[in-house]
DNA sequence: CGGACAAGCTGA
DNA sequence: CAGCTTGTCCGG
């Protein structure tokens, strides 16, 4: 895969030669390519410079992804230049750009935003919207003959200084829980090109990992969320970084810098890109919800492979994509051990199930003897509910246990509609099943009365949070509360059986969360997890503080289903889905054998699932098909199926 | 995308 | 046949 993808318009595929020989700046008459910022327009017009911006200096600015307006169809708009010094196509008149915005992603990013294109089968405008700087940024003075003063080396030198990473704090500042290699992360940036992937315990190295990778110069540190960006930024600052913080530093980049941010940090401009970090790559905050459904840790890994950049992944329980992308490391079996915390099962599955509410029968001594702060969660996302055997306590699953089962018209319907049966429970045949859920707000109660003390509720559009010892609520309280003695996890089965293609992973990414707060077993952090699969591999992994338990497991799965990364999916919907499938059909069999390992299915409910067993056929169908005129929404890896 | 224009449908 | 809807093409 990589540079020779292909892209979505007819066009396009020459759009790709002239990026490649251009990038300089233009000279006089000179004709330019425009890609206007219209996202159901995929194609690119060609423009006059003006006369006058030769005279004073704009057109030498001028270069491939800068931000311009032009006149199209009588309309003004914005567009990005994607070629300069084009050859004018015979027998058009040209019209003059209208006005010369800023700078906008440097050629490299162009580039990187059209493999995005292709990766996530989406528009280009989309990804090099996501790709520009909020405001207009004033060109830099045109260059002189020779080298860039951009490339002398001599500006924005990382220099940090000796003292070794005794300070470095967890990345969300956890104390008391880090756990780092004796020999730090400096070697992991040594080799040009080289993918690690760095497994540490919650709150463990990814500090650590930064610093190590913005003393190999310009280093783009991707985080999932904008706090652990200020925290990294902060950090670095301190050892004499130059940082640029977000796209609000934009300018900052351009000019070279190391550059923190959340995920739309891997679109930042960095001409002197030495070094990847992505940290705690497992969170779904790096994956983009809106189609194109891009992935920072994918964009991350593609920048760094052409910039020939080496680039770390950094997360207490790595994905399988990591996994795959590169070479594993981890702190050592006693240090990853030490930096989890001690996590207690809270086994309901005895429990007289008439009886049991939300806790299990242990909750309430386990509560007493926590010191300090408890964080309870009960995530009422996903408003399925769980059903479970009135007589034996069992949660209704389909056969093979993978998924969870509703009750529809008299009859139990797994929740991805694999399975139907009467309303029996497999494992003792009782017929009298009783629903598990409750919201947060008689939950609170509940707990209140159960432990004998106020318990305030934690939201996430809370404002200020309560003094009260105990706290409730959704996930969000892991992000609200700075730490925790203990979490509790009072639903865990509904994170372990969620319709989503990654739920284990989540579960055990949770599970990391959680620890966040509640800080290494040595500082007497503590996770209570009820559940009525005590035996799920994610809890293994949890109470092992073994994280390679769950992905042995995970890999053996997906491998067998040729799910991704060992396989291809796609989703197509919306209202253009069934004829956009009927081209991919008439184009997969027109091509032949090549295309053959696409298999096209559905539609289930409006929506059809593309599979492959690698991704580049499967990709370079969707982009050798046009996209019809009424809606269409292509998720390629899609959250759920 | 949004505008222009052509072909097709409706009503008197 | 005007007046309107729906479809197709095109913009540099």
């Amino acid at each position: 895969m990589g540079g020779d993808h292909r892209s979505g318009s007819e066009g396009a595929a020459t759009d790709e030669r002239e990026e490649a020989e251009s990038g300089g700046a233009v000279d006089a008459a000179s004709v330019v390519r425009v890609l206007p910022d219209v996202v159901r327009l995929d194609k690119t017009f060609d423009y006059t410079v003006p006369e006058a911006w030769h005279a004073d200096g704009r057109a030498e600015r001028l270069t491939v992804g800068s931000i311009v307006r032009i006149t199209l169809g009588g309309r003004r708009m914005r567009g990005w230049i994607t070629a300069v010094g084009v050859e004018p196509p015979s027998g058009v008149a040209l019209q003059p750009l209208a006005k010369l915005t800023g700078m906008g992603p440097p050629a490299d990013v162009m580039s990187l935003a059209g493999w995005a294109a292709w990766r996530w089968a989406g528009q280009r405008v989309s990804l090099l919207r996501v790709a520009s700087p909020p405001r207009a940024v004033a060109l830099p003075a045109a260059r002189h003959e020779g080298a860039s003063p951009l490339e002398g080396g001599a500006i924005g030198a990382v220099s940090v200084s000796g003292r070794p990473e005794s300070g470095a704090s967890g990345l969300s500042g956890s104390p008391g829980n880090r756990t780092e290699r004796a020999v730090g992360y400096d070697d992991l940036f040594e080799r040009p090109g080289a993918v690690s992937v760095v497994r540490c315990p919650p709150g463990g190295d990814a500090m650590a990992v930064a610093r190590a990778a913005a003393r190999r110069g310009d280093a783009l540190i991707v985080t999932p969320g904008l706090a652990d960006a200020r925290r990294v930024a902060a950090d670095l600052r301190r050892e004499g970084v130059r940082v640029a913080l977000g796209f609000d530093d934009w300018a900052r980049a351009a000019a070279g810098a190391t550059v923190v941010g959340t995920r739309t940090a891997v679109w930042m401009p960095m001409p002197r890109l030495a070094a990847v970090a992505v940290l705690d790559e497992h969170a779904e905050s790096l994956q983009s919800e809106q189609a194109p459904t891009w992935h920072a840790r994918e964009v991350a890994l593609e920048r760094a492979r052409r910039a020939g950049a080496p680039a770390v992944l950094v997360s207490p329980v790595p994905t399988l994509e990591a996994l795959e992308a590169g070479v594993l490391t981890t702190v050592g079996r006693d240090a990853e051990r030490d930096g989890w915390p001690v996590v207690e099962v809270l086994d309901r599955r005895a429990e007289d199930p008439v009886r049991a509410g939300l806790f299990a029968e242990g909750l309430r001594d386990r509560l007493a003897t926590v010191r300090g702060r408890v964080a309870a969660v009960l995530n009422r996302k996903g408003r399925g509910r769980l059903l479970a055997c009135k007589a034996c306590g069992e949660l209704v699953r389909t056969a093979d246990g993978r998924a969870p089962m509703r009750l529809e018209d008299d009859e139990l319907v797994a929740v991805d509609g694999s399975e139907r049966r009467p309303v029996v429970c497999a494992e003792c045949g009782s017929t009298v099943l009783r629903i598990l859920r409750m919201g947060v707000t008689r939950a609170r109660e509940e707990l209140a009365a159960l432990a004998g003390e106020p318990v305030g509720e934690v939201t996430a559009d809370t404002g200020a949070l309560g003094s009260e010892r105990i706290m409730i609520g959704t996930e969000a309280v892991l992000w609200r509360l700075e730490s925790a003695a203990a979490v509790v996890l009072l639903d865990f089965d509904q994170e372990l059986l969620a319709p989503r293609q990654r739920a284990a992973e989540q579960a055990l990414a949770l599970l990391a969360r959680a620890a966040r707060l509640t800080g290494a077993r040595r500082a007497g952090g503590r996770l209570l997890v009820q559940t009525r699969q005590p035996d799920h591999p994610v809890v293994e992994a949890a109470v092992r503080a073994d994280p390679s338990i769950l992905a042995s497991v995970e890999r053996d799965r997906r491998q067998a289903l040729g799910l991704p990364p060992y396989g291809a999916q796609a989703k197509v919907s919306g209202a253009g889905a069934e004829s956009f499938v009927d081209s991919l059909r008439a184009t997969a069999e027109a091509s032949g054998p090549v295309s053959a390992p696409v298999s096209i299915m559905g539609p289930f409910d409006g929506q059809f699932l593309l599979r492959a067993p690698s991704r580049e056929p499967l990709l370079d169908l969707l982009a050798a098909v046009p996209r019809p005129a009424e809606r269409l929404r292509v998720e390629v890896d899609p959250l759920r199926v």
